[in-house]
DNA sequence: CATGAATGAGCCTTCATTCAT
DNA sequence: GATGAATGAAGGCTCATTCAT
């Protein structure tokens, strides 16, 4: 894996914020981590904050387009949505320092680091309400839901799980039974009646 | 309202932690709302990881005896449900500054803080599997669908919408048409076909 | 001598500053040589950069009122000047940091510290064009000559002296005699022709 | 204006050092504006202490030789002197860069930056004390006054107005009106009496 | 000679915690 | 119990200087 310094530098604060936590963290240790100098990282980020943000922005857009990718692949909205509740969930086992970060931090920078407005955050949460919009028009999905409203509600579900499976130490939880369990709450839940499932 | 200095100082946590996070939020500044000197804060809390934790342990309490007493107030799981996902908005909206302690903090403190373990938000979270359980062995509640996921995911579902809520900053989101349509999702989703709603 | 914290810590600070310069003062020195921790430092000065000006601003205070106290124990402007030209120089003898710090800080100050102004300064050299106006309304002074510039004029020669003083490390210079000859330079110089001297 | 490399940085240190302070200065902003490389900053000079000796050092040189050529055109020694206060108070409109550097960071300088000496700041001193000598010699300036005291008062009467023309931002202080005052008292201060003027 | 990315020592400042009163 | 002045460890960030290209 041969990488330039800003990526290195990028990876290695994913792991550190995700094991720390973003205020616990110490630049230090992340350039450490990285294999570079302190200033160095002060080359390809404005400060700490920063790091913090173009993590966000920067690791989302990969993860958006294989979202986007996976969801392309089957036809229906209904599976569409499996396939974004059972992608979703893998990920997060493949990548549980991102997927920690975007669980915890993510909350905290929201609020809490000047200007953040999370931008590719809001990106991927309308992938959720796109699908479930396009299966309203098919007949597919009820009309008395509202697509921002369930966008909300999904991923809170799923992120629920995640948060769930990143902190327990043992990883025992089963990522795959929880997206089926999901999948069949919701799709029940917000399906028409007589739809075959 | 007459607070025992103790009780003074939680409050003013609450507040402070809320408005600007754990890491953020200064002592002293807890103390000056509060209305008590520094030290005095150290007589009743062994340190700011404890004042968090207090928060979350003591606070929780009344929240949670709330919450049962709106539980018994209506017979069928269905409508307890319904009364956890309406109640459990309302005090958001009510209690705005504890709500986001909850949402934002609790995930940071579970990962971060020595030796913390939640005690009081499991219990709050088993009041939904024992909701749903009682709803399943009455057969109005599916049994493909396994307690504690559903309710990591009702929970999951309920905070996200929370925290949307509690970071916007107009409050426009009309928080009562929220838990309506969480409720019809997750009735549906989880009901048993052919049940009258 | 029994001085408060704050007292001790602006005393050290004008040896520091004046032994290592503003900019490569620590202010963990000035601290230990005060005899406090550092934290202590920031209690009472805002930053370093208030220390500095707080220094200019307080300690100026006693050198005006002691120059005052010496120029009025003289009746004619004569004598007055020559007190002041006296005085000064004996004050950069005793308090050599402190003419130090006003020689060479106070010059880097007035521009690159922001919002400083000089306030105190400016009055001390007001003390200057006073008595240089009560002599030209008397007649003992010339009129042709602006006390604006004449103030300039008479303390940047006192201030070179001064510094020429100070940045000698035998300091065998003898400001006496120094002090005479600017009296007599500036006396002849600004005197109507034909007074008794 | 075909530079070289060297002379580049040069003019450009002189910039940024009167801009900003010795300490501010960052020796990358010189690079930059000198249409260099950092690294080739460090091929002409040691450090950035030797940036600004040899400020002093190699920029004095022509300051020198001016003056010197403008002494020489006059015959007598207060028309000499007249012409320094002159001459000097053109170059400070002229080049008010260096003369803020000379102002400001040579005193700094002169004691901060180990094993700086200011030879031809000095050799710039002495031509007052040439002057006065001269004059002396011919029996048109006072006897009792010691060249010595006198150059270093006459320098700093000059330098005080320098320096308050130079912190002005309107720059509208009347720099000959200036050189006028000081010729006049100082001309009048140090010469023997009943000298035709 | 020239470059400019990389280095890392160094310093100001913050703030949780203590303790003498 | 209550106070709040004092503490000092810790960390983000800067920038003069280096060196591989």
């Amino acid at each position: 894996m041969r990488l330039g310094k800003r990526e290195k530098i990028l990876k290695a604060a994913v792991k550190i914020f995700a094991r720390d936590g973003f205020f616990n963290a110490k630049v230090e240790e992340i350039a450490r981590l990285a294999g570079v100098a302190v200033g160095t990282t002060y080359l390809y980020f404005e400060n700490k904050d920063d790091l913090l943000i173009s993590i966000f922005e920067e690791e989302m857009l990969p993860i958006i387009n294989n979202m986007k990718r996976e969801i392309e692949r089957v036809p229906t909205p209904v599976e569409k949505l499996k396939a974004f509740i059972t992608h979703h969930l893998e990920m997060v086992k493949n990548k549980p320092d991102m997927a920690q970060l975007l669980e915890v931090e993510l909350r905290q920078s929201s609020k809490f680091i000047r200007g953040y407005t999370g931008t590719k955050f809001r990106e991927y949460l309308n992938l959720i309400s796109q699908i479930f919009e396009e299966g309203q028009q098919q007949g597919v999905f009820r009309h008395d839901i509202k697509p921002t409203i369930l966008k909300q509600v999904l991923f809170g579900a799923l992120d629920q799980i995640s948060t769930n499976y990143t902190l327990s130490r043992s990883k025992k939880i089963d990522l795959l039974e929880s997206a089926d369990q999901i999948s069949r709450i919701f799709l029940t839940g917000i399906s028409t009646p007589n739809q075959p499932r």
